[in-house]
DNA sequence: CGCAGTTGTGTTATTCTATTACGTATGCCA
DNA sequence: TGGCATACGTAATAGAATAACACAACTGCG
């Protein structure tokens, strides 16, 4: 289904540097773990990453400025929205993605008339293991 | 139930801004269209945006980095999500609303063991208006 | 082969968005 | 009166993203 694309360099490095993380990582906390591998501007960053996210590996968190390596197995089918529930004690990131939910949303929203191309579906809040070490 | 609180001339300013805008504003056009009124510095607008929000008069929209004022009548209650969806043609934004949805969703993401406090919301897309243009 | 088209790269500079820090003024109320 | 909370003004800075320019590598094709 998702052929993957040949990465270049740059790409690779960045995109490794996203999963080998718990959480979301800025362009600039990018930047800076790579300075060690010869990345010296912004735009080599954000290069890579326009290339990841249309290839679908990556994700960019609006309500963060932030970028997050696609969570494998939750490869959406063409259409579906994700979702993600972001934990605002530690940082991690959890992806949802449903047909069903996708379907229910987009009725939703078409009932005003608008045909929606895409969507942002944020959750912030408390992840499990964060409400579990609160109590 | 929404106590209007007393807003300041700096707050009044920017809301009236919003308000006789059809679609969203970012903070630094706000601000250049305030320099009229005295307005120097984006610190200016950020205050008088935070408060705004905080008195639920004017949203944010995350991907856009821009701000509207609350469209009156839908005033959600407490614990109503709020969903927009933006159209990318006009500009405009259509604000949603509603219970059903909010407590599906809210299932949805709960399922995870994740506890939502907040939710971005935004939906990209042509309105009604632009569809019609387009045929 | 030569050449155009595409993609990726590196660098510098600039724009846009948002916050920190510091000082001041005002109203409230105990 | 003093302490506190809120708002204000200004300057400086941090953080996020893009524009402009030049070059290298690869592809397909006449």
């Amino acid at each position: 289904m998702n052929e993957r694309p040949e990465l270049t360099r740059n790409q690779t490095l960045v995109l490794s540097k996203l999963e080998g993380q718990e959480g979301p990582l800025s362009a600039y906390q990018l930047l800076d773990l790579l300075r060690d591998d010869g990345f010296r501007a912004p735009l080599q960053v954000y290069r890579a990453l326009d290339k990841l996210m249309r290839a679908g590996l990556v994700h960019r968190l609006e309500s963060l400025n932030a970028f997050v390596a696609c969570s494998g197995h939750a490869h959406a089918h063409a259409g579906d929205v994700t979702a993600f529930a972001i934990c605002d004690q530690c940082g991690q990131v959890i992806e949802l993605s449903d047909r069903l939910v996708s379907e229910r949303l987009d009725e939703w929203v078409s009932k005003t008339g608008f045909k929606p191309t895409g969507a942002v579906l944020e959750f912030r809040g408390a992840c499990a293991a964060c409400q579990a070490r609160a109590a």
